[in-house]
DNA sequence: CTGCTGTTATACGGTAGCGTATACAGAACG
DNA sequence: CGTTCTGTATACGCTACCGTATAACAGCAG
């Protein structure tokens, strides 16, 4: 039973990778096979259907990007804005979550099973940032507000494809999560507050 | 030459259709033309090939997303506040504009040609955005920044699935709008401001 | 060695889609 | 009236898939 994990991971490692590239009509049994180097024979040993290899990956996608990073945000702990920034880059960093990420996203849209997953991840995700905002700023509709719009940012960023004069994105992003993560104002006159 | 026009719309309108309900993906000449009521046997006689429909598609929404909307936005006239939320409401609201927009915002992420595309769109609404928001705050730095958190907002909040304890998305959203357009908050009983 | 288990290669039937070729129908126009 | 231009139907070859069936094969237990 020990080559029997290796080779369903590897196909699920492969329909992930897939996925990130091309969304889920990119997702095909024989295409993974090349990809894998081998023929489709062996897969329906380790998958009823097509569709069960796309459930199995929502699985480890879900698993992934949630319990792991929350985890590890946990574990590693500090200060409320350190966190909300480790947990973005844990997720929206690197190059292995968030291409699958965003091309659940979209996914979602069109399919109500998947919808129905992503709102889990989401809605634990909007957790901690509520929790994380909700340490300096006390009124609970702006935590709120807070809390989607710092969602929003780190999303809809990997989808706008505005330019932005002299400035990298890079850049202006860091003066928004300044904007929104910033104490609420008791300070009118909030100085350079050292935008990276 | 009355009838080609026409026809050759159709098939624009209901790729632009397939589009937005399915992906890039979805639009199949012969899914087309059975629900045009026709075969694909016309197709090829305004299109060179499926490549070719795509890219009309494409023509189609950028004119009807950028031009459109901005010179009404233009012609109506108002406020700041009130453009940007006219310009968001003509693209964001409403069944035709919304879906499409969102389609092509993945579709971009894997054919650098609708990326293209999608920066010339998204650079004039960014434009406009600047322009509305620097009415009303100095900084160009902080402009940029507040502009793309205003896009984000837009954009983002439709590829998130997040609940929100009591509240509708609406009203996070609206918000999470006066936190973005800088509402002087002398108001701290703000009621339902009624977006959307 | 023998059998069991799980992976693989190969072959098959079926579906869906693209692009081409060809012939037909109807309108526009001289 | 006939010519021409357009859209149409139909049929064809081709490719890419899915899921199934079957047989070979490798590793491991007894």
């Amino acid at each position: 039973m020990g080559a029997t994990r290796t080779t369903r991971d590897r196909w699920i490692e492969e329909g992930l990778a897939a996925l990130a590239a091309g969304g889920p009509d990119a997702v095909r049994v024989e295409a993974l096979a090349k990809r894998l180097g081998v023929t489709k024979g062996g897969f329906y040993g380790s998958f009823a259907d097509r569709d069960a290899l796309l459930a199995a990956m929502l699985d480890t996608w879900e698993r992934e990007s949630t319990d792991e990073v929350l985890e590890r945000v946990e574990r590693e702990g500090g200060d409320p804005r350190t966190r909300i920034r480790r947990a973005g880059m844990l997720t929206f960093s690197g190059t292995r979550l968030l291409p699958i990420d965003l091309a659940v996203r979209d996914w979602a849209r069109r399919d109500e099973a998947v919808a129905a997953r992503l709102r889990r991840v989401d809605n634990r995700r909007m957790a901690l940032l509520r929790e994380m905002i909700g340490t300096f700023c006390a009124d609970p509709d702006e935590v709120e507000a807070r809390s989607l719009v710092a969602f929003c940012l780190a999303i809809g960023e990997h989808f706008l494809a505005a330019d932005h004069d002299g400035r990298t994105r890079a850049q202006v992003l860091a003066r928004a999560a300044d904007l929104v993560l910033d104490r609420p104002r008791e300070d009118p006159d909030r100085g350079p507050s050292a935008v990276r």
